[in-house]
RNA sequence: GGAGGGGUGGCAGAACGGCUAUUGCACCGGUCUUGAAAACCGGCGUCCGAAAGGACUUGUGGGUUCGAAUCCCACCCCCUCCGCCA
């Protein structure tokens, strides 16, 4: 949520802001809120008043019954006092939920050093390995994965409908060994703290990191109890502090957590549908980090760094792009992606989307700290990064290391906890699924 | 799900429906001091206002009243116990 007293003081950067993000009609409700700003402080003006002279008769109709002495009219004039109050009151409350609509749908405002235009305006910014070319005809992951015996898409489909897969054998491991390692190196060597955290959440919850209530289709919901399926860990992990008074010694907090992510990707049907490019629940290892506000460019470089550990280690191929203004999501005021090399589909996977979120989702889920002691509370400012998403993880180093007779090396970095060093063969055990 | 207890400022903890939230600790500024501590004075939530000042604030939302932390209703959360349960 932008701040209401900087779009009153600098309307027409906030403007410009908001169209560099191809938001006109956002730009446009700058001059609605404007509007409505001001007639909510005349309104409160004039509560305010009535308000003082109430306070002060009821005083005095205190004193007065004290010593026994009668104010029936006073009384009278009140109780007329307190229905213009009420009417003012009411009139201030439909201003301000007015004015709350609006701001929850206006999205965040780009950092000054983010390019303009679209999709196709990200630019690279960073770039590592060498991509694969395989002498050989490469397959996609869903072939590996089928021949292998170790991603069973029918069956998902089957049980829960197109874009639930259903990992098995050594593809169920390789995913939770490559969470284990992942998490290990948050925690062990960036300092991020281990998070389990819930995967339902409430209402509040999901407007206060900007999913709601501008993007409610995207997400799945219990009808029951009005709960909301996750669809990033970023969303309980931001708003564990929510209405908190943190200290600035707090700062930072770093958390690592790996959840489920459940999206419905409505608007998307038909485009990267096939095997795991595109599902409706995937894990993903998320780091977010609450920052004070001088530290968070300067941490969104870190979370970049941190989640771009992960593939070098690995051996694959990725880079980074900084996205453009017009491809922002609505809390982002800067977002870079890492995207990794993938052979078998012959295209950049997204594997991770770094993002600070400046003040905004500070301000809708109400974190703040003390900068010093005496001082003012201040907004925080909270970044969010995949480290990494798993499924395309998963995809990236089956098809970069496929070898012609179809089996796979395991990352040199991960064959100890696999005990393997090469996926190859359907790994239905015979002795135990019999 | 049932019974009981409880939600007041950063923390602790008071307040017969009426002088509109006592106090302590912590913190900030000042006086004093070579410096600090102690002591003393002031400050220490949000909003409107250039300011003076005013309004709001006792989990949330309603209600009663001239006036509600206090009375009534609904809801939320925490604690204890019981039931159910991975």
């Amino acid at each position: 949520m932008l701040d209401i007293r900087h779009i009153r003081d600098l309307p027409d950067q906030v403007r410009s802001a908001l169209r560099r993000r191809g938001e006109s009609d956002a730009a446009e409700a700058v001059d609605r809120i404007l509007d409505l700003d001001g007639s909510r402080r005349a309104a409160i003006t004039e509560a305010d008043e009535l308000k003082a002279r109430r306070n002060e008769v009821s005083r005095t109709i205190g004193e007065l019954k004290r010593k026994g002495e009668g104010a029936e009219d006073l009384i009278l004039e009140m109780r007329s006092v307190g229905e213009r109050i009420a009417a003012l009151d009411g009139r201030i409350r439909e201003v301000e939920e007015e004015v709350e609509r609006i701001l929850l749908e206006t999205p965040n405002i780009p950092l000054p050093e983010v390019q303009e235009g679209g999709e196709a305006d990200a630019v690279e910014v960073h770039a590592s390995g060498t991509p694969t070319t395989h002498p050989f005809p490469a397959l996609p992951h869903w072939e590996l994965g089928q021949s292998l015996g170790i991603l069973d898409l029918e069956r998902g489909a089957r049980i829960s409908g197109s874009g639930f897969p259903v990992l098995r054998g050594a593809g169920a491991r390789l995913q939770r060994i490559l969470v284990e390692w992942m998490m290990e190196i948050h925690r062990e060597e960036h300092g991020y703290e281990e998070l389990l955290v819930p995967h339902l959440v409430t209402r509040e919850t999901l407007t206060g990191t900007g999913q709601l209530p501008k993007f409610a289709n995207d997400s799945y919901r219990t009808e029951a109890d009005d709960l909301w399926l996750i669809p990033t860990a970023e969303v309980p992990l931001t708003n564990l502090h929510g209405g908190e008074l943190l200290s600035a010694e707090d700062l930072p907090i770093g958390y690592v957590t790996c959840t489920p992510c459940f999206r419905r990707e409505a608007g998307a049907a038909g485009k990267d549908t096939r095997g795991l490019l595109r599902v409706h629940q995937f894990d993903k290892v998320e780091l977010v980090r609450l920052e004070r506000p001088e530290r968070s460019r300067e941490a969104l470089e870190e979370l970049v760094r941190h989640a771009g550990t992960i593939l070098d280690r690995l051996g694959l191929a990725w880079r980074v792009a900084r996205l453009a203004a017009g491809d922002l999501g609505i809390a982002s005021a800067m977002t870079y992606d890492l995207e990794v090399w993938a052979p078998g589909v012959d295209r950049w996977l997204e594997v991770s989307s770094c993002s600070t979120c400046t003040d905004y989702q500070a301000r809708r889920a109400d974190l703040r700290f003390r900068p010093a002691p005496g001082e003012k509370p201040l907004y925080l400012h909270t970044l969010n990064g995949s480290a990494l998403a798993l499924p395309r993880l998963v995809v990236a180093i089956l098809e970069t290391f496929q070898e012609e007779d179809g089996t796979v090396r395991i990352p040199r970095v991960l064959r100890d906890r696999m005990g393997t060093d090469r996926i190859s063969g359907p790994s239905l055990s015979r002795s135990a699924a019999g």
